[in-house]
DNA sequence: GTTATATATGAACATATGCTCAGATATTTA
DNA sequence: TAAATATCTGAGCATATGTTCATATATAAC
């Protein structure tokens, strides 16, 4: 339960660190995420870290929606959806399609309903 | 399938957002998740939404740890592990037990492993 | 063709976020 | 008691984020 300073981190680099528990440490990072992963996931969560776009993505849950109709319902500019929208296509989590002038969004994949179903029973 | 100006939004505002198709936005607003659960999901998001607290709470999945300890895993100063767990403890996503002058950090409830899981399908 | 509609995009700006630093609090040890 | 250890906290600062505005692009209507 000693304390020990100047050992190797993760990435084997020197540090003054206090470390209590080594054991603990080289079991975390014996299951560590990779750093690609951790990254995947903050971006994803970040995505869903916003009141906008969490009601975006929920109002596409009933359905396809264009760009004027999310605007109106959310009451933030068409352009600011734009932007969310862009976000969320960039991260796979919705895809449109185009009739007439008009763009359709929907989600893809079920990861977006899955992730707020886990998160609504939690609140 | 005409542009309606000056409708009412969702909370009877009068606005002069576009709206082509009126159906779509009243079926989002029949489902519309209330406000208070947006912020809610927000918040509980945001906390995920940060590389470091996902390498703490991922830690924290494999068993307790202590304040230094996730420092040192993580590569970052003890401060800022104390602010991130902070947040972490305020939403309920992690709880702490005393043992003498050091907090052993645990999850809390089974939210955060099984969002993480979601997150790493999706991925 | 021109004009109107629907959406996208980049810059600018205000606010939010994460980190560091200095110092405070709690507990143990001498 | 004083000193050391473990953690917490608030302020300050640099960066990130969300919005608006102006403008660009794409399609439709005329």
């Amino acid at each position: 339960m000693s304390a020990n300073r100047n050992e190797r981190n993760d990435r084997g680099e020197l540090c003054d660190c206090r470390m209590i528990h080594q054991e603990r440490v080289d079991r975390a990072q014996a299951h560590a995420l990779d750093p690609e992963t951790v990254d995947g996931l903050a971006a994803l969560f970040k995505a869903l870290a916003d009141p906008g776009r969490i009601r975006i993505l929920h109002a596409l849950s009933q359905g396809e929606m264009c760009v004027c109709d999310l605007a109106a319902f959310i009451g933030i500019s068409e352009s600011a959806v734009s932007h969310h929208l862009r976000m969320l296509r960039q991260l796979r989590l919705v895809a449109n399609r185009r009739d007439g002038a008009v763009l359709y969004y929907r989600l893809r994949g079920d990861v977006t309903e899955r992730l707020l179903a886990v998160g609504r029973e939690y609140l």
